[in-house]
DNA sequence: CTATTTGCAAACGCTTTGCCTGATT
DNA sequence: AATCAGGCAAAGCGTTTGCAAATAG
């Protein structure tokens, strides 16, 4: 019944993930893994990405559009998406558990979370204020 | 240079969309209109709504997950999903502007606006307590 | 040894696109 | 008449799945 193997795959793709902060795709991760282990599979960094996320060790980001982006920092925190380089940053904002009752009153829903993405430009887009990472897809 | 006509196909489609209160698949649209349009395609649907959503007179709602919702309601607003029946609600609560300037100020990123969506239970399936929503894809 | 996990490839669901015909101005 | 939009079907992309072979415990 359902005993977690420990396999150098799931580790590999662990290990890459928490090494990025701004949170990769699939396919990113894929690539990465693949440096070290030619032979993984993008199935595998999907299975295995879905199962971490099951069993709580990572989060998957299931905001706007896709592909879906993962991350490790499993605990409740808001995202910052750059609209040019399109990559996903942490923001260390205070989580608004409040606003999740106050809607709850005055709509009748139960309300047990909300996800919160804001969208502009990164640093890195400011300066650089070109297109440079138009193509990245991490 | 792009005159856009005005065809059966997009009133139809717009229509349908105005007379939903739970914002919509494109799939969903599509079966609506069939009904009073039978040849009418699929593919069309989605290029009418993307060119709507394109002239602004509607909302792509590039939220959480596959697939695409739309809204008529273009303004600027927060929605509520719900995990039952995954249908998506309007949510009348005031848009904090002030946030965004200062996840702004703490991060140094260029914040233009942000994306708020409320996940629960809505008021229906709080009530019929069980599954009856749930293969309805609208 | 046996259940879990892998690699591979095929299938999937949603969306976009090319091509040619039909409709609108 | 010229151009825009539609229908249809094929292709696209990200993702999931079936299966036989490999591997962890």
């Amino acid at each position: 019944m359902a005993v977690t193997r420990r396999t150098k795959q799931r580790e590999a793709i662990l290990e890459v993930l928490k090494n990025t902060d701004c949170h990769p795709t699939a396919n990113w991760i894929y690539e990465r893994v693949k440096e070290d282990m030619p032979h993984i599979s993008l199935g595998t960094v999907y299975r295995d990405l879905k199962m971490l996320a099951r069993r709580g060790e990572i989060l998957e980001i299931d905001f706007t559009s896709n592909p879906s982006r993962y991350d490790c920092n499993t605990g409740s925190h808001y995202h910052f998406r750059c609209l040019k380089c399109d990559r996903i940053f942490d923001v260390d904002e205070k989580v608004n558990t409040e606003i999740d009752r106050q809607v709850s009153r005055n709509t009748g829903f139960n309300v047990l979370y909300h996800c919160l993405e804001f969208h502009g430009v990164c640093l890195e887009c400011q300066k650089k204020d070109s297109l440079i990472y138009k193509d990245s897809k991490n």
